[in-house]
DNA sequence: AATATTTATTTGTAAGACAAATTGATTTAA
DNA sequence: TTAAATCAATTTGTCTTACAAATAAATATT
C-alpha cells in the first residue's frame, strides 16, 4: 500500500460494515432530537428487531459507542446516551502518539491553551479558590510539587465544563508524564512555577482571556524549554 | 439513579468486561513499544489464541478501537495500528453535544484558539500561501462565502498537524453549522470578516502566536455575537 | 508477457445457547 | 407492620459453530 493510497483510502472510503450503519442509526436519535444526552435506548433485543440486525452486530455496534463515550451500558438497567465523554476515549487514541514526544508536546500546548481560554469566561469563584489554594499548597510544599501542579492545570481544564473535550486533560497530562518520565529537566524552580501559576491565576480571576492565554503560553513555553532534548 | 450515585459511578468504576480487556491489552502493545503507528496487529485467528477469548469479544475490542480510529481493519489485509485519529471518532462523539448550542460554541471556541495557536509555529509556507489566496478569494465572491470562509478555518486547523486532535474540525464545524442553521444571523459582514482574516493571516505570517490567538478569539466572539439567541 | 481464473487469507455476519450481574418482586421472619 | 432474605425477571456478557464477503496472491491460460 503506497502512500498515495493511503491516503486516499484514509479520506474518501468511510467502511460501510452493517455495525458502522447501526452506529448512524443510533446516532441520528441524537442529531434528529428523538433522544438526547441521559436518554435511554431499546434493549439490545428490541433494537434487534427494530433493525434487523443480529445480535453480534449490534453489540460490536452498542459497544464501540460505548468506548468513544457516547453511551453507558449497564447490566439489566440498559443502554443509556451519556452528557459528557470523560476520558477514557483520549486515553486510547493518544497511545497512538506514543514516543512521539513532539506530538504530544503540541496536544497538550493546544489543549491546555484553548480551555484557559474558555476558562477565562467560564471559572466560578469556587474553582477560583481552589486555585488560590493550590498555589499557597505549591508555595508551602517541601520536596516533590508535581502532584499539586498537575492539580492546577486539572481546575483549570474542567473549569470550562464542556462535555466534549474536558476529558483529554487527564489522559493528556498522564501521556505527556510517561513520555517524559526518562528526560532530566534541566532545573525545577518552584519559585519561577509558582509566579507563572500566579500570573495565571490573576489573568483568570480577571476574567481576561487575552492574559490568560498569554501567561499560559508563557508557562507551558518555559516549561518546553527546560526539556533537554 | 441519584445524581450522587451517578457520579460516583461514572468516576470510580471502570467496566472490566473481557473485550474491554482485550483493548488494554492491544493499548499496551503501542505503549510499551512494542509496537508503533503504522505497525501490523496479528490476525484475529491468532489474537483468539494469544489473548483466549472468544472471536467475538475479540471482535468487539478491535472494531472498537476502528471507531475511535486507532486501528484500520481491511479484509484479507488485516488490522493496522493508524498513525492519526481522523474525524469519524469526533463526529459520533459530538452528537451528545446536538441541540446544546452553548456547549458546541465553546468547543469551537477552544479548539480553534488552540489549533491556531499551534499553527503559529508550523505554519508552512504552502499553507500561508493557500490562506492568502483564500482570502483573496473571499473578497472577490459575489453571494455566499461560507464555502471560502471554513475553508479557511479548515487550513489553519490542519497546519499544526497534530495527529490526536486535527480531525475535529470538520465535524466540529458541520455540527456549528447544523445547530446554528435555524438561527438568523444579526448581519453578514464580508468585509469585517475578510479584515479579520487578514489579521489572523498576518499574525500566522509573522509567526506571532499571541498574536494569532487574539485575533482569532476577536473573529470568534465577532462570529458569535452575531447570533440573535 | 499480459490477462484471466482460482485459491487462500482475513474480516464480516448470523444463529443458538448459556452465564453473569443486578434490580424488582415476593416471601419469610421478627 | 417492617425489615431482611430469597427468588424471578431483565438486560448485558461470553462462547461455539457455521457460513459469507472481500480481495490480494498464486496459478493457469492466451
Amino acid at each position: 500500500m503506497n502512500e498515495l493510497q493511503k491516503d486516499l483510502n484514509m479520506k474518501t472510503v468511510k467502511r460501510k460494515t452493517l455495525s458502522n450503519q447501526v452506529i448512524e442509526q443510533i446516532i441520528d436519535l441524537l442529531m434528529s432530537g428523538q433522544l438526547k444526552a441521559g436518554d435511554k435506548l431499546p434493549s439490545e433485543m428490541k433494537l434487534m428487531d427494530m433493525l434487523n440486525v443480529s445480535r453480534p452486530v449490534l453489540r460490536e455496534a452498542l459497544i464501540s459507542l460505548e468506548t468513544l463515550g457516547v453511551v453507558h451500558r449497564k447490566t439489566r438497567e440498559g443502554t443509556f446516551f451519556t452528557d459528557r465523554v470523560g476520558s477514557e476515549p483520549y486515553r486510547i487514541m493518544l497511545a497512538i502518539s506514543m514516543g512521539d514526544m513532539e506530538s504530544i508536546i503540541e496536544t497538550r500546548l493546544s489543549q491546555e491553551l484553548g480551555l484557559v481560554t474558555l476558562a477565562a469566561e467560564k471559572i466560578t469563584e469556587l474553582d477560583l479558590k481552589r486555585l488560590e489554594e493550590n498555589i499557597r499548597a505549591m508555595e508551602e510544599a517541601e520536596g516533590d510539587y508535581s502532584e499539586i501542579d498537575r492539580e492546577f492545570h486539572r481546575i483549570i481544564a474542567f473549569s470550562g465544563s464542556n462535555p466534549i473535550t474536558e476529558g483529554i486533560i487527564d489522559p493528556l497530562l498522564n501521556m505527556y508524564d510517561k513520555t517524559l518520565e526518562n528526560i532530566p529537566l534541566k532545573n525545577r524552580d518552584k519559585e519561577k512555577t509558582v509566579q507563572q501559576h500566579r500570573e495565571i491565576y490573576e489573568a483568570l480571576e480577571n476574567r481576561d482571556p487575552l492574559a490568560a492565554h498569554a501567561s499560559m503560553h508563557r508557562h507551558l513555553v518555559y516549561v518546553r524549554e527546560r526539556l533537554s532534548y
